[in-house]
DNA sequence: CCTCGCGATGTAAACGTTATTATCGTAGCG
DNA sequence: CGCTACGATAATAACGTTTACATCGCGAGG
């Protein structure tokens, strides 16, 4: 095409302010140039950080971003995805909360990136970003250890949850090769504040010096707990939480935690589904890409009592 | 229509899976069953709350709702409420950063709600929904003067916000008429956790024995920078949030917070909107919906040292 | 037996874009 | 002068739904 048959082209758009029909283009192209990010919750932190990547990475490059929030209930996030089908050109699915099996029936024939999620099990061939929980874990562990820390208390979140069970993992492996280390795991709470409100008794029953929660919401629940009963952190005991969200900045004293950068982790999820959207073959090499969370030391972590 | 060839078609639905392709129906029907939600971060509990309602309402009532976050820039948001333009059947601004001539122009021709506006000097004609903030400011002022407060700081947020100006008012008003309370400005601030720090100092500056700040994150701010120079909460000096976002729940003290419901509020203005794009004239009575807001007392206030 | 009415069934056009194919004019080249 | 090549211009069909209108079949009522 010749350069001034384009220049007239524009001329004439411009003059005429015409804005193509969505509608109609999506129809005779069966794209809809939108992507689907589907979060269990909106309101957390760590989801909207995420959300926020996404719409930017979107945004950049071209696509419209529709979030949906399935109130953390697998049938809404069934039901959503199948009305969604039609009208988007992939999804993202953050941190599922859909069974293996009934996440391969959703996603069946659908471009699909997963947020915190093996598919392994699935049986599901789709992109995956996941966050290297088990070394998170270990930093948290170390350092703690290397402020001279011993006794050391993981409060635990959701038993079923992914990200749980590897925290765990790694906190456990981090002890166990660190000398003189005792391991004290408390129970299973609710991942918010509420839950760490919850657990601030029982963290304390074995005497730690420093106490590992399952994420920030849960260490600010801790923390407000133990305010209250006049125990001060970080000189009385430590703390550290997990995702490193924006709530970490909030409380008083500021949070210890470790988490990945959440924006980033979104972004990497729409750049992957995106990929996937251009190569218009189906791509059967599914990348799985794992994000290596940073512990971010803050007010909340000091050495323990004795070695003041 | 006869109830067993209704029964028929339902059955032959099932049967093929049929799903009808919204693009094509849009281009039809010149409707898209998609409303948007523009607000300035969605990281902000405020907005986050108020998004998770929208998006309750709007799934509710069949529609697909698309948030887009202009992250503060108003360029951004006059952007993409073009793009969004023939997209969607309708679009509900909140907060927007646009100064009145833009915005008239962005969404003129455009089925429209504004959160958070008044669109009174804008020469808009759209649905409004906004919060009582007077009311609001006036709250909190009698609820720490019933306490015994007779030095109150208030620290204001952005200068040309206009939830800023309406809670100044309200504050002020109730200052004025109640006996011997000393209302002490205290200037502009950065309207997250960041300006709470910053003012920390300066809100002492003439010894009030309670502060109100201009927002949750800006409260939760001061509380922080506070406990660091060992100044208690609510014992040394009393603190009230506005917005009574989930924040409040989550210091320590939890915050004492004036706000409205803002997931009833999302909803709201999706019902607001909605009601505007059913019926299908245009309707030239725009309504003006006010909610008021609601003081939640928390742990962050109590009477005055003397008192006690 | 004819007609009326109602529901089922059929036909066609239209929404605005895009992909394909055809046609035309012109400039470049042998 | 004729041929090729390329860009501009035109014409068409198709995407899947919705709306309008026409037709058909059948039972009820005159």
């Amino acid at each position: 095409m010749a350069e001034d048959t384009r220049d007239r082209v524009l001329a004439a758009v411009r003059e005429l302010d015409y804005r193509p029909n969505r509608a109609a283009s999506s129809l005779r192209r069966g794209r809809t140039g939108v992507i689907a990010l589907v979060v269990p919750d909106i309101e957390n932190p760590y989801f909207a950080s995420l959300i926020k990547g996404a719409q930017a990475s979107s945004r950049a490059r071209g696509y419209g971003l529709v979030v949906i929030d399935t109130t953390e209930q697998a049938d809404v996030e069934a039901e959503e995805v199948a009305a969604l089908r039609s009208q988007i050109d992939g999804i993202i699915l953050a941190s599922s909360r859909l069974p293996d099996a009934r996440l391969a029936e959703a996603v069946a024939g659908l471009r699909c990136v997963l947020i915190n999620r093996d598919p392994a099990g699935a049986g599901v061939v789709a992109p995956t970003v996941t966050i290297d929980e088990r070394s998170g874990g270990n930093d948290a562990v170390r350092h703690l250890y290397g402020q001279g820390h011993r006794r050391i208390a993981y409060v635990g979140g959701p038993a079923r949850s992914w990200s749980q069970s590897r925290r765990l993992e790694g906190i456990r492996n981090a002890a166990a090769s660190l000398e003189g280390v005792a391991l004290l795991e408390v129970g299973s709470f609710a991942p918010d504040a509420d839950g760490g409100r919850a657990a601030a008794e029982l963290a304390l029953a074995d005497r730690p010096t420093a106490v590992i929660a399952y994420n920030d919401l849960v260490a600010l629940g801790l923390l407000a707990q133990w305010s209250e009963r006049g125990l001060r952190v970080p000189e009385d005991i430590s703390l550290v939480g997990f995702d490193n969200t924006f709530v970490a900045e909030l409380s008083s004293p500021r949070l210890t935690s470790v988490g990945a950068d959440l924006r980033a982790f979104g972004e990497l999820a729409v750049e992957l589904l995106l990929e996937r959207i251009d190569s218009r073959e189906t791509v059967d090499a599914a990348p799985h890409r794992v994000l290596t969370p940073r512990l971010v030391v803050r007010d909340s972590t000091a050495a323990p009592r004795g070695l003041h």
